[in-house]
DNA sequence: CTTATATAACTGACTAGTCAGTTAGTTGCA
DNA sequence: TGCAACTAACTGACTAGTCAGTTATATAAG
């Protein structure tokens, strides 16, 4: 075993980089936050992934309740809005537009990083309810009437009958949220490596339905 | 302002109920770590709760934690064993039993004690992956498992057409879920105060399809 | 029916450890 | 030189789990 040679032997110990630090605070606090929850995630284990001191977070933001208000405030807010002006954009064609809603859907799903949010929000609902309000209100609500707007759409060009709007979206959004669960949070076998797959037989029932017409 | 009469001048300080103890605590553990999450609920206070000191609760439970395993095996495999059973007697007229146990989960999912268990095991799910893991085993794996069964029986007597018997499963939790989520952990508006019609909705879309075929 | 004895059930006070947030001082840079 | 950016070291508050001692109750003996 010989010494650990200094990997930097010049250079200064740390650089001024208050341009850069708050979203690497974000970064590193989202991975903490995901792995370990929010209560048992160190603020001196977020500093040390971003790369600085734990004294150093509290010059951009003054608490850990704050950090992960941010935190969500910076990840989910543009999500929302890309839905939004996607589902107005396709009120020509609502059915293709839905089928391509769900599959991004499925697709962002699939990924671990991008399920980690709602799923922490999920975790500490209890303790911060304004916090899941703010989901509610600025991501779900938004993203459901998006959905509900392009049904009624499709109600009103002819192509889908006439039945609850609200149910309708529920169908389309219950069962991929139920797959990501399945898959993030209990650690089930997988239908999401393949969202195209998916959806398909998702849409399959939803438009034909499951009574044999033969 | 009175000086505080003493409630029972007589009688002793405690009584000895080794046989009521543990239920109790447990109803106690259900209460805190469902307002406050798990990590951040007190012992000293789920003691309080339950009428006894804190450390009266090591006498029955050896952790925080073997206190929430015990609390998931209690209130959660019987009500999976429950819907085992009523999925295997119903092979014989398949629509009928799910559309009754549709109604049945969405009522249960209704009440905010029932779903408070499923909920934090969401919220732990990345600290203790054993207990989400025990969770999909022993609750969601025989559920959805009772009701693939009942599917495919449903399939085999020429009810339902030829569809992908997990996607079907899907749509029938999926949108049920999304509404409990909704309800509890986001605090909107729910439609769950109706069961039967929330239902009712759900297996006129999933029965006859979205199409219009008039 | 007492009263003595044994022990299971329970408590109050403590320990050891953790961690969010603060402070006093140092370093990079204009 | 001046000051913004940053750090090391510290503090105060909190809490899971422990333990020595206390109290209720079952049971046995008188």
């Amino acid at each position: 075993m010989s010494p650990p040679t200094v990997p930097e032997p010049t250079g200064p110990r740390w650089r001024r980089r208050a341009e850069a630090r708050p979203e690497e605070i974000l970064e590193a606090a989202l991975a903490e936050f995901t792995t370990r929850g929010f209560e048992a995630a160190r603020m001196e284990d977020i500093a040390k992934t971003a790369g600085i001191s734990k004294a150093a977070i509290y010059l951009y933001f003054p608490s850990k309740t704050a950090l992960l208000e941010a935190l969500i405030e910076a990840k989910i807010g543009p999500l929302a809005n890309q839905v939004q002006s996607l589902a107005l954009a396709g009120q020509t064609d609502p059915l293709m537009t839905l089928r391509m809603l769900a599959t991004a859907a499925a697709h962002r799903i699939g990924d671990a990083r991008v399920f980690a949010v709602p799923r922490l929000v999920i975790g500490i609902s209890g303790r911060f309810p304004e916090i899941a309000e703010y989901y509610r209100v600025n991501v779900v609500e938004k993203a459901r009437g998006a959905l509900e707007a392009l049904i009624d759409a499709g109600k009103a060009k002819g192509v889908i009958r006439n039945v609850d709007t609200k149910a309708v979206a529920r169908a389309f959004i219950g069962p991929i949220l139920f797959e990501g669960l399945w898959t993030h949070v209990l650690g089930g076998e997988t239908a999401l490596n393949d969202p195209q797959k998916l959806i398909e037989s998702q849409f399959d029932i939803l438009l034909s339905g499951l009574e044999n017409r033969a």
